[in-house]
DNA sequence: GAAATACATCGATGAATGTCAATGCACAGG
DNA sequence: CCTGTGCATTGACATTCATCGATGTATTTC
């Protein structure tokens, strides 16, 4: 179980040391000046965009939405299928997804498998959000 | 700590009235109740996820991290190509689709085009994600 | 062990998406 | 008016993605 999201969170501002050279960037007349200040990392923005697309889809927002609003904040795919009016391969797709990216946690308990949110996740992903406003 | 949502709140939890009929759906031997509770509407879902969708590309992360972390918290095209090594119509049209989205406020000045965060933009997505810890 | 259930995986297909080169458009300067 | 600059739009292409049917796997029940 290794989906825990890094500590440590950034915002979409800068993250990462600076890129430090431009080279032949500075004689042109520009319309505003380049700020000098990095931006996040390619890296970082890989990482955070796959979190993001696992959430960017309408069906997982629902799957989501369902799980988080459930009972006992868990659910098993065979509850999940009807509401989104898709087919279980579908279903079992999209939360597999959603738990690759570290938002919802599988368990096993005998023949079904109970979907559940991870604690911080979606809220690490806001915080992303948030410090950039 | 049962705080389940009552309508007010709007995240990721139950937002639109329920569906109310589901036609032959309560004899069978289930693995866990339904929760009764409604999902997101789909009408919803889509709305949210094509906001999602703007905010998960890896370029586009790094423009809206570039434009937060601007001097003015504005930048223009020009500046935006170099540092993400793409093309100009590339950039413009990943700068169209944060737009459309209403993450992006765009002003033409002269000759150039000055993108910034819409106020409150972020912060409202960040909330969807929130309200479903 | 055989049958049934719940779920995952595979392969295929149509749609959506990211990227670029070429072009068009608006504005500024001569 | 003509030229150059900054940006948007178009068309094409390759990749990714969402969905489904068919099949595989694990577990319970008989």
């Amino acid at each position: 179980m290794t989906t825990i999201s890094e500590p440590g969170t950034a915002g979409l501002a800068a993250t990462e040391p600076a890129p430090a050279s431009l080279p032949g960037a500075t004689e042109e007349g520009r319309c505003c000046v380049p700020s000098g200040t990095p931006a996040m990392s390619a890296d970082r923005a890989e990482e955070l965009a796959k979190q993001f697309k696992a959430v960017a889809d309408p069906n997982r927002l629902r799957l989501v939405s369902l799980i988080s609003a459930s009972a006992a904040n868990e659910a098993c795919v065979c509850d999940l299928t009807e509401p989104l009016d898709l087919g279980q391969p579908t279903v079992s797709h999209h939360l597999k997804i959603l738990v690759d990216a570290g938002i919802l946690h599988r368990e096993k308990r005998g023949v079904w498998a109970y979907y559940s949110l991870v604690p911080g996740a979606l809220n690490s992903l806001a915080g992303v959000l948030i410090e950039t406003r």
